[in-house]
DNA sequence: CATGAATGAGTGTTCATTCAT
DNA sequence: AATGAATGAACACTCATTCAT
C-alpha cells in the first residue's frame, strides 16, 4: 500500500476535526462562557453544520471536557526535564520559563483556559479537580523546585515558599486573564514581555539575599 | 411619635428588599455565571416568587447590572482619605489597606466581585468599562499614590510603578478568585492573613532602598 | 371563608389541567402512537402552550405513562363488586358484564387504551407489566370466577376455562382495536350492540352443557 | 455451463439484499414502532451501512410499505385452493386452515405483521387499505365460504357468519397481537397449539347443530 | 456497489418574561 | 405588593437523507 501519499481528504478532515471543532469551542467558552455559547456558533465557526458536532462529542459537556483536556495535554511535560537539566542560577532558570511560557502558551489561544477554567469551575468540580493536579499543583512543583535549588545554593533567602510561588505566578495568571476578560473591553495593557521582565526582576531582587556569600547562614 | 422604633415590618420589608435580590443573585452568579443562573434559583434563595423579581429588577440583565453596582461601595473614597491623612512610612501603609481590605472587602460576599465581573466581561461591556475605572482605575491608583510617596521619600527603590502596583495586587486578587472558584472545589488554602502578610513582606524586601539614605540618587 | 363558591377560575383551570392535558394526549397517542406524537400537537388539541405541558409533566415520558395510569384507574373496581352480588345464571352475568363495558369503556376514548399499550408495551416494559396486572390480569379474573360458577353450578360444560377467557374476550379487544386503527381508514364495520350480543349467544352456545341436568357428571 | 451451483456470492448478495434489510426492517418495526425505529439500527441488525438502504429503498417509508408488500405472501391463494378441493366436513377443515396457519404465519416473523397494522393504520392510510383488501377481507371470505358451506350441509347451525368469523379469528389474532407486544414483557403464555386445538373445539361446539339431521331445517 | 461523513430540519426541553388574580 | 400559572422564543440534541469517495 502506498504509505507514502497523502491520506485521502476525506481522512484528513475526519482526523483534523475534533481539534477543529475544540478549537472554535474554546475561543467561545473563554468569550461567552460554557451556559453563554451556543453549539450552533461553535458549528459555525468550525464551518461545519450543527450535526457534525455531535459525531464527534456526545453532548456539550463532553465538548466543554475536551476543550479543558484538550488544552492541558501540551503543558507541562517538557517544562520539567528543562529544570533538572538547567545548569545556571535559579533566577537565570525562572527568567528562562517565563520567557518560554509566555510565547508557548500565554500568548496562544490556550491563554484563555484559566479564565475559562476559573468561571466554570464549580460547575464541572469534576473538572476542575482534574485541572488542579494536572495543571496547577505540578506547574507549581516546578516553580517550587527552582525556589528550593535557590535557597538551598544561598542564591536566593530563605523564604516561605508556597507564598513566594504565588507572587511569581499571579502576575502572570493575571496578565493572561485580564487579557481575556476586561482586557477585551477596557483598552490594551502595556508591552507583554516587557511587563514580565520587569515584574521578575522585582521579585528576583526580593528573593535575592542580600548578605555576602560568607556571612549567609544556611537554611533551616 | 415614636422617631426610635424600627418601621413597621411592612415598610422594612419593602426596602430591604432589593439587597435581598442582589444578595441572592450575586451568590448564585459568583457560582454558576450570568447564563447558567436560574431566576427561579434566584427568588427561591430570597424567598420569594420569580414574578417578585420583576417589580424591582425589568430583567435579568438589570439584576445583573445591580448587583454589580451595588456592590461597588464607596470604599475606595475613604481609602484615598487614609493615604492622605497618613504619617507613617509608605510601607507601613501598604500594609494597613491590605489589612483593611481583607476583612471588609476580600472576605466578604463581595470577594466574589472580581471572579464574577471577570467572567462576564466580555458579555457586559458596558459594565465591565464601569466596573473598570469605578474601582480597578481608583484601585491602582491608590496603590500608585502609595509607591510614589514611598520613591520620593527614599523607602522605596525607583522602581517601575505600574508593574509594582501589579505584583502588589495580582496575589490579592488571585486570593479571592481562587476562593470563589477552584477553591470550592480542590481543597483549602493557607491561612488568608498569614499568606497576605507574608506576600506583602516579600514584595516590600523587593521595593526597599538597599542604599543607605545617604547615597541614594533621586529619582528621575 | 366562603366555601360555597365555586373556586376561582384561575385554580379551577389548574386542577383540570391534568385531565385535559392526558385526554389530548390520549387521542394523539393512539393515532400516531408514542414516537409519532408531537408534543406541540398535545399542547394545541389541549388549547395550551407547549411550556405549560411541562408544568403537569416532567418529560414526553411521563404525560404517556399518566395517560395510561389515569386511564386505568376508573376501571374494573365495581366490576367485581357486580359479580359477588349477581345472582342470576352465569350466562345472564357475562351479557351483563358485556352490556355494562361497552358503553363505559369500550365506546369512550378509554378504548383506545389496548391499541396504545399492544403498540408500545416494548418501548415501555414496566408500564406494560403494570397495565397487565392491574387491567389483564384482573379482567381475565372476572370472567373466569363467572365461568367456574357456571361450571359449578351445571350450567356450563367443563371446559378449558382459560381457553374459554380468551375466546370470550378476544372478539371485544378486537372491536376496540379495529375501530383505533384500520377501522378508522377502512369503513365502518356493524353495529357494535348487535355484534357483541351475537358474539355472546354464540359462544355461551358453546359453553352450554348440552346433558340434561340429570346426567351432567360434576366437573372434576 | 453449470447450472446447478449456486451463483457468486456477489450476485446473490445482492439479490438477496432486499429480503435481508426488510427483515431487519421488520423486526424493529414490530418492536419499536415506525417513528421510533432509527434507520441506523435497521442497518446495522442488517449488516450493512446506512447509505446502503438508501440504494434500495426510496426513504423510511418506502422501506416500511415494503416490509408490508413483502410480507403479505401469497399463501392466501393457496388457501383458497385447498378450500375448494377439501372434501371432507367443514369442521375439519378449519382446523386443517388453523394447523396449517400456525407453522406458516402465526409462528413465524410474519406473525408481527397484524401488531405492526394495528398500530401504524392511521399513519399510514393507504396501506391499511391495501392490507384490508390484500389480507383481510380476503382471509374472512375463505373462513366465510367454509361457514356457508358447513350451514349449507347442516353440520353447522345458521348462525351470524359475520360475527362466526370473529369468533374464530379473533383469538388466533390476539395470539399473535400478544406475543409482539405484552407477551414480549409480561411472561410466557400457554402452549400455542394446544390453544389453538382448544379453541377450535370450543368454537366448533357452538356452531354444531344439535338437531338430528332429520329434524333440521335448511337455512333461508 | 458500498460506505460513512456531513447535513439541517425537526422535536423535546428550558427558562426569561408577562399578567390575571 | 405579591403570586404563580401561562407563554413562546431559544437551544440542545436526533435522525432521515445526501453525496463524495
Amino acid at each position: 500500500m502506498d504509505v507514502f501519499s497523502p491520506p485521502h481528504t476525506r481522512q484528513r478532515r475526519k482526523d483534523a476535526r475534533p481539534a477543529e471543532l475544540t478549537a472554535a469551542a474554546l475561543e467561545l467558552f473563554v468569550e461567552k462562557g460554557f451556559a453563554g455559547t451556543r453549539l450552533d456558533d461553535v458549528a459555525a465557526r468550525a464551518g461545519v453544520s450543527k450535526g457534525t458536532l455531535y459525531l464527534y462529542f456526545d453532548s456539550k459537556e463532553a465538548l466543554f471536557k475536551a476543550v479543558i483536556q484538550e488544552g492541558i495535554v501540551p503543558i507541562l511535560e517538557e517544562g520539567s526535564g528543562v529544570v533538572e537539566a538547567f545548569k545556571g542560577s535559579a533566577g537565570e532558570l525562572l527568567r528562562l520559563m517565563v520567557d518560554e511560557w509566555w510565547p508557548r502558551i500565554g500568548d496562544t489561544h490556550l491563554g484563555g483556559l484559566p479564565k475559562l477554567m476559573i468561571s466554570e469551575a464549580r460547575n464541572f468540580p469534576d473538572l476542575a479537580n482534574y485541572y488542579n493536579e494536572a495543571v496547577i499543583v505540578r506547574g507549581k512543583d516546578l516553580i517550587r523546585s527552582i525556589l528550593k535549588r535557590g535557597i538551598a545554593s544561598g542564591e536566593f533567602r530563605p523564604v516561605d515558599v508556597d507564598t513566594a510561588i504565588d507572587v511569581i505566578l499571579a502576575p502572570l495568571l493575571m496578565q493572561v486573564i485580564w487579557r481575556y476578560s476586561l482586557g477585551a473591553c477596557c483598552g490594551a495593557r502595556h508591552d507583554a514581555r516587557m511587563y514580565l521582565h520587569t515584574h521578575l526582576d522585582l521579585v528576583l531582587r526580593g528573593l535575592a539575599n542580600a548578605l555576602p556569600p560568607g556571612k549567609r547562614k544556611p537554611p533551616e
